[in-house]
RNA sequence: GCCACCGUAGCUCAGUGGUAGAGCGCAUCCUUGGUAAGGAUGAGGUCACGGGUUCAAAUCCCGUCGGCGGCUCCA
């Protein structure tokens, strides 16, 4: 006699077990059509799930008209679309193997075997798409059957597909005590599927879906195993919210900052020079100066130190460091003096050979730097330092040289040759807290200032269970705590996460996702306590004697390439009045005009506004949709009227109409206003006071 | 690094075995105009690179380089 709570509070009693489609039924016929799926007791099951004792039900639904879908009927729908599509893949390739295939938050995909088989090409999408939707059509019901484990495991042997053998002994493993399968249909005459659930009730549920894109993975992640063919999909509840989905994603690829760097000249990379080695063109280069400049004048205000170190150092700095050859796969290999090498050569000496005689230090060569802190750790231990000096705070735009894995690299936010807004505090263990909230003080004001409030915080902690990390574990507990304190003075939510510390020490990381919705680490900071062991490195402390000072490592932006790239997405190109390449250009209306528009010209850069004058031989109209097109943020409209008086007509980006006339000295005095305060001042509203528009960019 | 797909004008792309194409951009000329594309003409290509098949290759095959989407990795 299980008692139903339903979300509102109310209850209803069943005389026999009952399921959630026969709650929804008893509620009202309109909730039953509706209904796809439950959560019982808070685990999301299926509308056929049977109910025996009381509980707490939460009827998930999925109808046609609403905007938003209910997360978990997404879910449900999803994972029944990856079953249908499997479906639809075996009725077409009927050798190939399925492995996994599950929901995501965008979508679903479903990881295939086609060893043996021609590979799988998009050009096919059109025929598997065409059987699912035939499936659909049918409207099949999803039905659910248990096997014992014993039983499961021999159908599974029978039927000998390795990688469902091994899902099943998972999910024993992870203390399963029967397995499960869903028929899209009727048991014993249609398709099915080892799986857990939960699923739609049937197939005529899944409203709308597309299948997007191919992709290959590795069985359990392992880049030694199998290689799978992984087919992402959609779904949706209906065919509006696929078109409004599909629409989204279109604008983001405008929005993707390879497309906009390459739209707005901000940055080049070039085959001949290197991949992953970006080359910062005009446009690009003033964004990223302006960043710099802006970050320079907040060093400045926490009295850190400026300092410049080369791109190389030898390599027995980075054995002292531990760089190389520990992380030689990441490096780019070491530069030997040429003498030397021809000697060797001569020799005989094999690649295998030098490497050998590099590592243990036999031969010495230079390493294109993968990190700035050794070049900064031998500053610091260039002097003797007291505690009265610490903390000492040495900054630099260093850039630094990985080899990153080719299938790895793209765009601006993983290249091979980076620029960090690096610095390295040293300073006594009790000002390690102090210094982590004035790292992080940075990173408010950065972000705060660029409008960027979308953003994770994660704290990096020790794995308790693992011995990989160095130093005196009491110290760890304070630097620990340090980090969480630091953390909580953001004033926005961060997460803890174990095991994700470096092995020398917690950290605090800043993370971003792209227009594609991927995750980018940006900003991070860094205790440390391994690098002044190695280095050796000390103050006199007022006792007279010798002390190791910590090290904290600290990059607000993380690296001017990756925060960059996400910075043109975030403002979708369209950079804030201080950051924007071109802030101003000034449009004659016609050749008469251009004395005057030079004259505006050369009264805007007198002040150090960076602007142009577009006097083509182009109508106004075709002026303002070129400027509109580039996202400058102002434009000046200048004809025989705005001459006689002075004046400029007014036209701001995101603002589709004439804003009028103000005087040329109002508006350059409201616009420099602006621009030295980074946006603080709006000239806009200094200039029309009392108009109100809306901006929409 | 692995798997799939892709590489044609400065940009975006069409062309799939038989004479290299379009739009935008660029140049010149006409037009001299008041707020999101005025008109005409023209220049611009080793079809990524190297090899092979073929009477004939941008097109088919192999390799290299590069891009893209994943996977794996990211001190």
């Amino acid at each position: 006699m299980p008692t139903i709570t339903l979300p509102d509070g109310t209850t209803r009693s069943f005389k026999n077990d009952t399921t959630p489609f026969e709650i929804a039924s008893d509620i009202s016929e309109g909730l039953a059509q509706c209904a796809v799926g439950a959560r019982i007791d808070g685990v999301l099951c299926d509308l056929s799930t049977p109910i025996s004792n009381d509980a707490e039900v939460k009827l998930v639904t999925a109808r046609k008209g609403e905007k938003e879908s209910d997360p978990d009927a997404l879910e449900l729908i999803r994972h029944s679309c990856a079953h249908v599509m499997a479906e639809a893949i075996q009725r077409i390739r009927p050798a190939v193997k399925l492995v996994y295939g599950p929901a995501l938050d965008s979508g679903f995909y479903y990881d295939i075997s086609f060893e043996g088989s021609e590979p799988l090409s998009s050009e096919e999408f059109e025929a598997i798409e065409k059987e699912m939707a035939s499936i659909i059509d049918e409207d099949r019901p999803f039905t659910r059957y248990e096997l014992s484990t014993g039983d499961g495991m021999k159908k599974l042997q029978d039927e000998g597909s390795k990688y469902k053998i091994d899902n099943a002994e998972r999910a024993i493993e992870a203390g399963s005590d029967s397995l499960t399968w869903y028929v899209t249909g009727e048991p014993n005459s249609n398709w099915e599927d080892l799986c857990r659930g939960p699923h739609v009730p049937s197939t005529g549920k899944i409203g709308a879906f597309k299948l997007q894109s191919i992709a290959s993975s590795y069985w359990h992640g392992d880049a030694d195993s199998d290689s799978l063919t992984r087919v992402y999909g959609v779904a949706f509840v209906h065919k509006k919210q696929l078109k409004k989905h599909l629409k989204l994603q279109e604008e983001s690829k405008l929005r993707d900052h390879r497309v906009l760097g390459k739209k707005l000249r901000l940055f080049h990379i070039d085959e001949q020079v290197g991949q992953g080695l970006l080359l910062w063109t005009p446009n690009g280069a003033v964004v990223r100066q302006q960043l710099q400049n802006f970050i320079g004048e907040e060093l400045q205000k926490q009295n850190y130190s400026q300092v410049f170190t080369p791109h190389i150092g030898k390599l027995d700095l980075y054995r002292t460091s531990g760089h190389y050859p520990y992380y030689q796969e990441s490096q780019y290999p070491p530069l030997i003096d040429p003498e030397q090498l021809s000697k060797l050569a001569s020799e005989g000496c094999t690649c295998g050979d030098l490497s050998n005689l590099m590592k243990q230090g036999d031969i010495e060569g230079y390493l294109l730097k993968p990190m700035n802190c050794p070049h900064h750790i031998r500053i610091y231990a260039s002097s003797p330092h007291s505690y009265r000096d610490l903390p000492v705070r040495l900054a630099e735009f260093g850039t630094v040289y990985r080899w990153e894995q080719s299938g790895e690299i793209g765009g601006m936010t993983r290249v091979r040759g980076f620029t960090q807004d690096d610095a390295h505090l040293f300073c006594t263990e009790e000002q390690v807290a102090g210094e982590l909230i004035g790292c992080l003080d940075l990173v408010k004001i950065i972000f705060k200032t660029l409008g960027m409030h979308d953003y994770k915080v994660r704290v990096g902690l020790r794995d308790a269970d693992s011995d990989k990390y160095v130093g005196d574990p009491e110290k760890w507990d304070k630097a620990e705590d340090a980090c969480r304190k630091a953390a909580e003075t953001l004033g926005v939510p961060w997460v803890e996460e174990a095991g994700e510390a470096a092995f020398y020490g917690p950290k605090i990381d800043f993370i971003v996702n792209d227009v594609l919705g991927r995750p980018w680490q940006l900003g991070t900071v860094q205790v440390d306590y391994n690098l002044p062991e190695r280095f050796d490195l000390t103050y006199i402390g007022p006792d007279g004697k010798e002390h190791r000072p910590v090290m904290i490592h600290r990059a607000p932006f993380g690296s001017m390439e990756r925060f960059i790239g996400v910075l043109i997405e975030h403002f979708a190109g369209a950079f804030p009045t201080w950051l924007a390449p071109e802030q101003v250009r000034v449009l004659a209306i016609s050749e008469k005009s251009n004395d005057y528009a030079d004259t505006v010209l050369d009264a805007l850069r007198a002040r150090g506004i960076r602007a142009t004058a577009d006097q083509c031989d182009e109508r106004i109209q075709a002026k303002i949709r070129n400027a509109a097109d580039l996202k400058i943020p102002w434009l000046l409209v200048v004809g025989p009227r705005d001459a006689e008086k002075n004046n400029v007509s007014v036209r701001k980006r995101g603002i589709l109409q004439d804003l009028g006339a103000v005087s040329m000295d109002t508006f350059i005095g409201a616009l420099t206003g602006e621009i030295s305060s980074r946006g603080e001042s709006k000239a806009l509203e200094i200039c029309f006071p009392d108009s109100e528009f809306s901006i929409d960019t």
